[in-house]
DNA sequence: GAAAATTGATACGAACACGTATTATAGTGT
DNA sequence: ACACTATAATACGTGTTCGTATCAATTTTC
């Protein structure tokens, strides 16, 4: 008979190595860890990931489709983010030279220098995760894990053209 | 000078390989491939986790705070899911016998039909994104997802107690 | 055994995810 | 020029995530 409230067994249990549920786990346990490493900045992890993109695509023309495909995210989501992150005054939508219906998304000077802190604080928790693997396992891991997202990106597309 | 809205190289770029970003998309991807699939059956991902949960805990005494634990969520979200899920008579909510704080959860016959359904499903979409690995890449991903998922859930809890 | 600290669940609000519908603009073919 | 189709962004509604506050019940500490 076991003690009905104890579970410590997260992880330790039969359906320990389903790729589902480490999934779900390491994508929760990695968001809800930097979301309160960075809370002190004033930020939430999406809004920090437009703050990463936008920074490293200062030079191109960046419109709000474009954002939604770099997160993996759709139009709806990134509008609203967009909205309270120009409230905020760190980035700001620009009318588009060629297509009118777009918007090219800009970050501005107050949404850079919010970047540059978060980073430090992602770049930190990256490598303490990291740390877990050792230096050959980590390239093999990267390696497959790149080939397992493509395989979940991939299956997403058949998915919605079916 | 880029094309300026052409970005299919969603992956094929320097940020390629950082672990986070490999996350994001593949938990976002695996998500939207299954929430299409299922919506059918009239049941999110979320809900379905539910169910596979109180399915195969079946024989315990499962509360909430365990099925948000299971599912490295928190109480408040366990109970607007559970709600909706009462609502639609999927689980039930049934007095805890020694922790009169505590409500235990209970799958309904029309929920474990219901996941019957969806475990189909889910584990056909699984099947198909193991296959972008061979038998042997797999074992070794799988255990290094292992480490991973766990390093990034202990991060969780180190950022919560600091 | 009583005060203090903890835990299980809930209410409420803000942020995010996503589907459907709508409007405006682009591109296509004729 | 014309209709047809596709795309960019938005509005709106539902479901999920998570923080803070609250209440009741339990456990710990003295």
């Amino acid at each position: 008979m076991n003690p009905p409230s104890q579970i410590p067994e997260n992880l330790a249990n039969a359906s320990q190595k389903r790729f589902p549920l480490l999934l779900r786990s390491a994508w929760f346990g990695l968001n809800q860890s930097f979301r309160i490493r960075i809370k002190p900045l004033g930020l939430t992890p999406d809004q920090f990931t437009v703050l990463r993109w936008l920074h490293e695509k200062k030079r191109e023309c960046i419109r709000q489709s474009d954002l939604a495909q770099l997160m993996s995210s759709d139009n709806n989501t990134i509008t609203s983010i967009i909205n309270r992150m120009e409230t905020n005054g760190w980035v700001k939508r620009s009318p588009h030279i060629q297509d009118q219906r777009a918007k090219q998304l800009i970050i501005e000077e107050a949404g850079e220098a919010l970047y540059f802190k978060g980073q430090a604080v992602a770049q930190a928790l990256e490598d303490e995760i990291m740390n877990s693997l050792s230096e050959a396992e980590r390239l093999m891991y990267l390696e497959f894990m790149h080939r397992v997202t493509q395989a979940c990106l991939d299956s997403r597309d058949a998915s919605r053209r079916a």
